[in-house]
DNA sequence: TAAGATTTGTTCGTATGTATC
DNA sequence: GGATACATACGAACAAATCTT
């Protein structure tokens, strides 16, 4: 080995970075939970011997991150926050902002994940969950007449995935899961995917939830697995030959 | 249909907030890249109609999301700045704080993508990143002699597999497996995991990974696929073990 | 090396807004 | 409605970093 990196000069951050640093930490030592308070602007100036601008710097440093929340008013001040799945969401999907991620690559994941989800599932949900998920079958009950009306059936099937990810045990599965669903129903509704409704399609899509479903009710997890993993592969092909088409009018243009 | 949500009162965001959306929705809309400069804190104030502390308040939310990042001096200013890997990583753990995510759930998604991944390498890489690979291996060549030459041949270990997930085409599937082997490098770390080490398991480890490391110059997808899995299941026991471990010292004290 | 220019970084004082009692 | 407690916002000044000459 040529000895450790020769130790490049610290880079000094600045104060705000280090007062968050310093709260964050301070926030884990103390275990400190959802909806604690947290000592407000006054004692923190007076804490670390610093401004009011510095501080309150921090603090939005804290709040985009979903670690803390402000209130203003008498019992107002800031609180420790539980960082909302949608915020994880759009923060991750900044990272995604400059990268290429083709719908294949999210489909190839898909693939891997959904079907081990619904296998795992099945037995699982109360009557109530199941009851859920029907109704937002619901939303997409008789074939779409328009390309507006595929595109909101669409964006529903996704929350349908969406919320059996939630049932899920696996927090980390459910999560990558709905990452990827909001992704694509970002894609559907603002870069106008599914444009042209297709009643077989449709027909064999729901007929897949409709057998899941009753997988799921009966306790099939080889069923389900087999049913979801179908149903995946039929939508990869569909989406594919959609971004072909995309691709192709962008070009065009 | 009971009506859309009858508009609860719309949440008056405070100003640094909605500065901030708006030079974010600006350099969407300028389809700003990387290194490219935004405006500087003076010319800010004078298009928002705000003090510098605003204007400053704002560029902090957006830098602790990784979008922009600053230099003083001349030339300074604030730039366009692509979500670095690390700092997705932090935002996301985050999320993960006070949700419980198990060692088993991480491993239930290994095993489903690692093998997957590797399948699609087989073939695909270079002399240059297959010996890269085989440099990291040379971190645990030899069985760990203490618990704290096993830590640092785990987090070696997690780090082949972090590389192994850059080399491939899917980013989104390299971004999970690398968020993995980052909370479970924390987790070998920070909470002690792996004291005890065990030969049978190093040598049955390291076997693995040469058999992968040669399928892979082979391209042979199928026996690499395998071989991950192996590996895979194998490192889920000796892991599931360990936590059990853990939590028994944790009840202990 | 040193001086000057440019741009962000930080402070302080003051005033305003907002929610609770 | 008024008093209180807290965050929010402004403005002017000065400090620090860094590039150019």
């Amino acid at each position: 080995m040529t000895a450790d990196a020769p130790s490049p000069p610290p880079p000094r951050r600045s104060r705000p970075v280090r007062v968050a640093e310093a709260i964050k930490d301070w926030v884990v030592e103390q275990g400190l939970q959802p909806g604690d308070r947290l000592p407000g602007e006054a004692e923190l100036m007076a804490r670390f011997g610093m401004s009011k601008g510095t501080v309150r710097e921090a603090m939005r440093l804290l709040q985009a991150q979903g670690l803390v929340a402000t209130k203003t008013g008498p019992g107002g001040g800031s609180f420790v926050g539980e960082v909302s799945r949608e915020r994880a969401n759009a923060l991750l999907a900044n990272y995604f902002y400059f990268r290429d991620v083709t719908i294949a690559d999210i489909y190839a994941l898909r693939i891997l994940l959904e079907p081990e989800l619904a296998a795992g599932l099945a037995g699982q949900l109360t009557e109530a969950q199941l009851g859920d998920l029907e109704r937002i079958m619901e939303g997409y009950a008789t074939p779409a007449a328009d390309a507006e009306e595929e595109r909101r059936q669409h964006v529903a099937s996704l929350a349908f995935h969406a919320r059996l990810a939630d049932f899920g045990e696996n927090e980390l599965l459910g999560y990558f899961i709905g990452f990827m669903a909001r992704i694509l129903t970002d894609l559907t509704v603002y870069k106008r995917l599914y444009a042209t409704p297709n009643h077989d399609l449709w027909q064999r899509g729901r007929d897949h939830q409709i057998a899941l479903i009753a997988a799921l009710r009966a306790g099939e997890a080889g069923t389900a697995r087999e049913v979801m993993k179908s149903h995946m592969e039929m939508a990869r092909a569909l989406m594919e030959d959609q971004e072909a088409e995309v691709m192709k009018r962008f070009i065009a243009e």
